[in-house]
DNA sequence: ATAAATACAGAACGTTTGTTCTGTATATTG
DNA sequence: CAATATACAGAACAAACGTTCTGTATTTAT
């Protein structure tokens, strides 16, 4: 996961997976079917260990500003974190390689909804039902925000300035709930 | 430049390059130097051609809305405009090689900064000096979200959602400022 | 027209790629 | 313990990679 996350998909050549895993070629064949399987595999992987807790702060926990706070302090942790892999596994490497495969294209879209689906989730909670926002575009928006933090630390940015605009982009969303 | 647009840096081989450009091998080393020379110079082409129309459209021409609205009316139109190239060159491609390769995340960080200059210089002129916004933090919200919408396109989003998510960011920036 | 320089098509280079195969060691099971 | 299956390290593979080289047209300039 981590090789494909610093080096891209092409980069990361079968060799350094192998050592990166400390697993035989053969196993990995065997495991994993080929280099495409084992990078669904490392995007399950990073959905589980690393998108995980980002929607897990998303609560309900506190109040909604508190939340989406907390969501955002995990992004910029999660863009930031390690110097080694900048940015986000599936917003910078499984997006290029989208571009010319249908099945990284599909899984591209699959991790993309679930997460909008989740924030949209987290409005529905906090909000009427009657409420005039469109909620899965407010949500869409702040996934966008995420992706464009993710973006912007594959290019080095520091995180304070990342935290910045997360909290442009929280205090923006809640004005435009009233 | 649509080459690598479309299937990625990696994926895109030199003789599908001098097959798209109608160039020869000797020629495509003579003039760029490799693959990497060719592909900062498709960015710069990308940048003059495709980016330039987006940041004119920033004005100013008429209100701040209607120029931030024009403004993402050409992301989203980039992002989505030919299903053979979803998303954006520099976004979705340059991202991901600048994660291995320092002169192509200063080569990010370079292209990233200018746009969010160029959002920032409207806002300059459309508020008061001493208006409590941070306007760089602002821009960077909004660049955000413009790069937000470039990941979603390569996912295959249709236009219409995405132009509902700028019209979100649009007009909760717009309340941010007051 | 003649000389010098540039442009070209394609073969050739050595690497590296992803994948498969071979033989041996290690576990597992009855 | 014996029989069978699994795991392993590394060789081997054809294909494709980025790059360089060779010889021949074509252009340019005097």
């Amino acid at each position: 996961m981590r090789a494909f996350w610093a080096e891209g998909y092409d980069a990361a050549s079968i060799d350094r997976l192998c050592r990166a895993t400390g697993m035989p070629r053969a196993s990995l064949y065997q495991d994993f079917g080929g280099k495409e399987g084992l990078f669904l595999a490392a995007i399950a992987h990073y959905v589980d260990t690393r998108i995980g807790p980002l929607a897990d702060a998303l609560g309900p926990r506190g109040t909604l500003e508190a939340d989406l706070s907390a969501f955002f302090v995990e992004v910029v942790a999660l863009a930031t974190g390690d110097s080694q892999t900048p940015g986000c596994l599936i917003s910078c490497v499984l997006a290029e390689v989208a571009g010319a495969n249908d099945t990284f294209r599909l899984e591209l879209d699959r991790r993309f909804t679930a997460l909008e689906d989740r924030i949209a989730q987290r409005f529905e909670h906090a909000l009427a039902s009657g409420a005039v926002t469109d909620k899965r575009a407010l949500a869409g928006m702040l996934a966008a925000v995420a992706r464009g933090i993710m973006l912007r630390a594959r290019s080095g940015a520091r995180a304070q300035d990342l935290d910045k605009i997360a909290r442009v982009a929280v205090r923006a969303s809640l004005r435009d709930l009233t």
